[in-house]
DNA sequence: ATCTAATTGAGACTAAATCTCAATTACGCC
DNA sequence: GGCGTAATTGAGATTTAGTCTCAATTAGAT
């Protein structure tokens, strides 16, 4: 059992809350991807393993690992969020093809810093940011040259 | 009529579309705008202009000017779009007070060239990007800390 | 004034996410 | 191992921003 999966545990137990058996499949599920996904991504993989998971409650299990701080979910501006594991990873952000939708993380340290600078600047506190480039991705682009040279 | 009243105008004209009353007054309300509103906002602003202004026409005519580049579209994520004028404005990002919901405009040119060395490092071509930062206002702080000293 | 294709308004529809509530279940206690 | 009870669940209703449909209206060319 992984390392965020224990602290999940651990927070259940702490709260007074229940470990039930649908709790356990979809924190294990979410919480081992390497990639990002959706809240019906998670709902299919869940009730491969559970026929009877609905959509509710990983919903809310989402939102306990979220508030958690063991998934952090993130907005591309497709009309769903997306998740990931957040837990022994370090913080970054992303970059993603117009064309063909595919992610790139990338963390910029100078960036960072340069946005603690202007919210100091501005008298706020920092909580946390968002920093999405949109574009074209290396793959896309000689895709789009080489028709252009038909 | 403001430059980007007209531009709406000959753009209307070029495209071979028509110049209605409602696209008039919705267009006229939306790009004179000095702060962020919802379409929602414009539709309330629209029909104290003309009452029988519809829903469909307000979102129709935002997606025009949109796609015009009059307006931009933001996406705070509270579930719905923001927008506001982009005609005649400087590129800027924003800095959100999750307290007072208060947005904040600024602009780093340090940062914004750091986004495109990263870009470029990643074989990726910029189309745009998004640059959200979320924290606590001066005002709010001040506030907060006040209830601390009680 | 006439014609016709673009536009409109009303309301149906979509889709992600949340909510409701009766039925089920985890778990502390014996 | 059973009991009691409060937390949890599943089914499906609901919400909400936004889109779509289509019959009725209208801008603008002739
Ligand atoms: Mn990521
Ligand atoms: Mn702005
Ligand atoms: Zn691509
Ligand atoms: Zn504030």
């Amino acid at each position: 059992m992984s390392s965020s999966q224990e602290k999940f545990n651990a927070f259940i137990r702490e709260k007074g809350l229940r470990l039930t058996s649908q709790r356990t499949v979809i924190a294990r599920l979410a919480l081992n991807r390497e990639t990002h996904f959706t809240a019906d991504d998670l709902l299919a993989w869940s009730r491969e393993k559970d026929k009877g998971i609905s959509r509710a409650t990983v919903y809310r299990t989402l939102s306990l690992l979220t508030d958690l701080g063991l998934l952090e979910s993130l907005d591309f501006g497709d009309g769903r969020l997306c998740y990931e594991p957040a837990e022994g990873r370090n913080h970054h952000d992303h970059i993603v093809c117009l064309h063909c939708g595919s992610i790139t993380e990338f963390h910029c340290n100078e960036i960072e810093e340069l946005q603690c600078d202007v919210a100091d600047r501005l008298g706020f506190r920092v909580d946390h940011h968002s920093l999405r480039i949109y574009g074209t991705c290396k793959d896309c682009s000689e895709r789009t040259e080489c028709n252009e040279q038909r």
